[in-house]
DNA sequence: TTGATTTGACCCAT
DNA sequence: ATGGGTCAAATCAA
């Protein structure tokens, strides 16, 4: 099961790659085959897998308690299963950020933690995720709860996530979600002021969901993240079928299903190499490869990801059985190259085909 | 024109 | 009284 993940995770990967550069792919039609084509190779490699095993459940039941299971704060699982699935796949690789750096993930105490090698390392900086109290999941709804938030600890999600090395430092780091930054403020005893976002989606969708951004004092090359409140609007920038650690998460099954995304810059910060196939194609697969948000790559200069989506429907992660690929293609060649929200509508694409009767959307 | 960011002011918890 | 979180007008950018 863990490598039919990472190879779902992967599969996840090139598909947002191919999206994010169809700009790129319009006079390289062989090049959008082959990678077509590698995504084919990999879903039917899960497919296939899957039909091998016996599934005691409904299927998108099972892949539903695998998110829910195996994703959330595992962000360095997530690394260990892409490179499990490069691995299945016959993929010389290694697990590496845009930075150079190699992963290791390994848990600590109940606190997870993803090094890098090298400053990472240096600074004793990782992934840290602190879920607080899932018992109290409520989120901020109305105005006049907004202050009352400090007394609210337990609503809260720590993490602490490496700062982006080249480009524009300033930027947050990216986790797969949109935000409008609202406010900046200098904070008694940190030496870089804190900023606050909310959802770019609070006023549509009255999605609670905010967080905070600040560096640390003593490594001006990690971001200390809270997250606040839970995310509601089922849209996001970036991958889907991913969860996020959010309160509401921990403990009990959420009453929605939304799928959450996890902190992106952590595994989209990983470089995925490419096969050797791959690489032998006219055009190198570095025009796919991916690139750490904030630095050299394709994302806005926004606080937030970049376009892309990846909305993976309110009824929670639904996976295909049959179709996937297909449909898929269908939706990039529909969605034309400058769509921002292209990703969106593949996925918006799938989930009106595999939507599993009797479960209704919202 | 529209959406995002900046920034000073305001409000509330401590 | 003070600090943290948010508001909202002004400004910027696409």
């Amino acid at each position: 099961m863990e490598e039919n993940r990472g190879l779902i995770l992967y599969g996840c990967t090139l598909a947002k790659n191919l999206e994010e550069n169809l700009p790129n792919l319009a006079n390289q039609p062989d090049f959008f085959l082959r990678s077509c084509d590698e995504i084919i190779r990999v879903f039917s490699n899960v497919k296939e897998r899957l039909s091998r095993e016996v599934v005691p459940q409904p299927f998108d039941v099972g892949i539903q308690e695998w998110l829910r299971s195996g994703t959330g704060t595992n962000t360095e699982n997530q690394a260990m299963d892409l490179l499990k699935a490069q691995s299945i796949l016959g993929h010389s690789s290694q697990y590496h950020d845009a930075h150079g750096f190699e992963f290791i993930g390994h848990q600590m105490g109940g606190e997870r933690v993803m090094e890098g090698d090298a400053q990472g390392l240096r600074a004793g900086r990782g992934l840290e995720i602190k879920p607080v109290d899932a018992s109290n999941p409520s989120p901020e709804t109305s105005p006049s709860q907004r202050r009352r938030k400090r007394k609210d600890e337990a609503d809260k999600i720590v993490e602490r996530v490496p700062a982006p090395q080249m480009g524009n430092l300033d930027l947050p780091p990216e986790d797969g979600f949109t935000w409008r930054k609202y406010g900046q403020k200098e904070i008694l005893g940190c030496r870089h002021p804190r900023s606050y976002y909310r959802c770019t989606h609070q006023r549509l969708y009255q999605c609670p969901a905010k967080k905070q951004v600040q560096r640390l004092n003593d490594d001006f090359y990690t971001f200390e993240v809270t997250y606040r409140g839970n995310h509601t609007c089922n849209i996001s920038s970036t991958t889907p079928f991913v969860s996020v650690p959010t309160p509401i998460e921990h403990g009990t099954i959420p009453q929605t299903t939304t799928t959450m995304q996890p902190p992106l810059s952590h595994w989209l910060s990983m470089e995925i190499k490419p096969p050797p196939e791959v690489e032998a194609a006219p055009t190198s697969f570095d025009t796919l490869a991916f690139q750490y948000p904030g630095g050299a790559g394709p994302s806005s200069s926004s606080s937030v990801a970049a376009g892309g989506s990846g909305s993976a429907g309110p009824s929670g992660p639904q996976f295909p059985v049959y179709q996937p690929v297909s449909d898929l293609a269908d939706a990039i060649f529909n969605s034309g190259s400058s769509s921002n929200n292209s990703m969106e509508l593949i996925f918006s694409s799938i989930d009106e085909n595999w939507d599993t009767p009797g479960e209704k959307k919202n």
